[in-house]
DNA sequence: CCTGTATTGACATTCATTTTCAATAAGACG
DNA sequence: CGTCTTATTGAAAATGAATGTCAATACAGG
């Protein structure tokens, strides 16, 4: 069934399962470290190296998103396949995926406007969340 | 003249300046290490330390634009002082600022839409300019 | 000039990510 | 099943940006 999830080469590992998993259980962004840390929490250990070199492979394969934190750390989720953009919550990283046409068309005019061409482009949007934004300590 | 150039408690140094110059000089996006290589081959030497402390100031106070290459390395750039975002060419570098009002309005609305407060955001564009984007070795 | 304080920079340190490479396991074939 | 080929793993070392340390130095006011 799963016929074009395996490209030619490329195995299954007790290893990528767990990534996974990891990623459908924590249906969120987490850095690769914290992954790792996650997966030996639940005894499910997986090498560090292999974590990196697992998520590397799915974010070329699209089927993971990453997206660069302000620290420079990458961060990655389990993401549907379509394009889109994030809204995160920057107090407790709830994240909502926004479908962006409106950008999509802004970037591609601006882009003609200048004679660029190819344009890509990098989307997203920093708030506090209904909960989060409550005057705080009732 | 420059009356609020120089905050209280902050000396004008040869350092300060000579990073200040190349900025002006190169006006493009570099890294702090670009910048201290640049100084360094100009003879006018400044230690890696104090161009990551005269960036981080002049970011701070938003003399310089920020922003974070693919690969997670800061990127600096002076800058105009009014909110901006950047269409860069991912052959040559050249950079173009862009006004963004749509992406702005856009932005609140999106956040409004998912009761999200205090939205900011992060808008970049990349693709080929004109020049690199002729089919080459002609 | 003198002096107090901001600043500098060589060096050490942190920390994410990458590279290395020998050991291991997946999967094909008989 | 065994066997063999090759992808995969992961511990340890290497890389490289960014930050911390702290004694030496230079700015600026008096
Ligand atoms: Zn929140
Ligand atoms: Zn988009
Ligand atoms: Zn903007
Ligand atoms: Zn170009």
């Amino acid at each position: 069934m799963a016929s074009d999830r395996a490209p030619v080469g490329r195995r299954s590992t007790r290893q990528r399962l767990a990534v996974l998993d990891a990623l459908a259980e924590v249906d969120d962004f987490r850095s690769a470290q914290e992954l790792h840390e996650y997966l030996r929490g639940k005894g499910d250990a997986v090498g560090l190296t292999t974590v990196y070199r697992t998520l590397a492979a799915l974010a070329e394969a699209d089927e993971v998103d990453v997206i660069l934190r302000e620290d420079g750390e990458s961060i990655y989720r389990r993401c549907s396949g379509s394009h889109h953009h994030h809204l995160v919550c920057r107090e407790c990283g709830r994240t909502v995926e926004v479908a962006g046409p409106t950008v999509e068309t802004w970037a591609a005019a601006v882009g003609r406007e200048h004679g660029f061409t190819d344009i890509r482009h990098t989307v997203e949007l920093i708030g506090l969340c209904r909960d989060c934004s409550t005057p705080a300590t009732s």
